[in-house]
DNA sequence: GTCTATATTACGATAGAC
DNA sequence: GTCTATCGTAATATAGAC
């Protein structure tokens, strides 16, 4: 009980973000207004600007956070010093599993890049950046230690991170294939893709 | 000389298509305001409407055109008596090559689903479904053929095109690889994934 | 912390002159 | 075919009461 009776605003910062972040991936960032966000959450358009300087600022809040976890999430169970192959498969489980828990703002942070503003953009594109090379290190290693047959190892980053990133357009919880058939199949033909037999 | 002198409908009409579809994918449907298109070409705001009922007209129009101009071309093209293996290929370089030369048109199309209106929506993933359907059934017709290893060829549909479309959001003509060596490279990626020996 | 009220600006679209 | 002018609406953001 760290709060005083009739005051709310932890509850209604956390609505906030939640509403934004639904809103901003179904309609998108600029579609999107602040009265929209505040009926959402059952407050006055007014209010919203004790939780957040303004919209764009919200906009670059929640990619900056989405990013940070993804980056952190990682950090937190990789193992740099497995085989190259086991690390892929790592990766791959990780990344799936990762993103498809969180459609909203995977959506967000790949389709409002543009809606960012200069300094947010470049904080963005670090981060990204900084994941991307942790898939690229991988290969590296696998190609170095001669299990991959990859002819350029940033290109093929970028291949697989959008095909498995693709994967959250379409999974819906519940449809036709769990996520493990779904890691498993993908799993596979990323090993073909990298040339692992 | 088909027009008479002062009258310039259809270079405007061109010029209007092409200033929506750049501005559109730079920033994004809602972000654009039918003044600024008529900023870019050179007209005022209300003569846009003499070549579009609305903005969504807009918008529906640009992506079923570059749909259709999609389908067209492959149809154009497409050797249905062809070897799994061959027609493959040949969907990767025409899939690339068709779509690293639109990359606004593929932004486009890929990103503003979520702004048209309910009919226009309903046609657009029609037509790409029909797409879609023209990689699986190559990938059908490989694994009837004992060519390819592929468990669920609609999973591995999704997961090839996001993989190839994925190049229009970074190649860029003149850059660090061709796009012949960039075809070369995919190629052996979807050789492997669907594996192909 | 949330409210009402409002300043300011911009939007999509239309009317009618030329 | 394009213009100016404008209607009606809605946007972001702020001010100040409670």
């Amino acid at each position: 009980m760290a709060r005083k009776t009739g005051s709310n605003g932890e509850k209604t910062a956390r609505d906030l973000r939640r509403a934004a972040t639904s809103l901003f991936a179904r309609h998108g960032y600029a579609a999107v207004s602040m009265r929209q966000i505040a009926q959402a959450i059952g407050v006055q358009a007014g209010a919203l600007y004790l939780y957040t300087p303004d919209k764009q600022s919200l906009l670059a809040d929640l990619m900056a956070t989405h990013m940070t976890e993804l980056l952190d999430a990682w950090q937190a169970e990789a193992d740099a010093g497995a085989a190259p192959e086991d690390r892929l498969e790592q990766f791959v489980r990780f990344h799936i599993g990762f993103h498809a828990g969180r459609p909203d703002e995977v959506f967000i942070a790949y389709m409002e890049l543009r809606n960012l503003e200069p300094d947010n953009l470049a904080l963005l594109q670090k981060q990204r950046r900084a994941y991307e090379d942790v898939l690229e290190d991988i290969l590296k290693s696998g190609v170095a230690a001669g299990r991959f047959d990859i002819p350029d190892t940033r290109l093929a980053t970028m291949a697989l991170i959008a095909m498995l990133t693709g994967v959250t357009t379409w999974f819906r919880s519940g449809g036709r294939l769990t996520l493990e058939e779904i890691e498993e199949t993908y799993l596979s033909m990323v090993r073909g893709a990298v040339g692992l037999t």
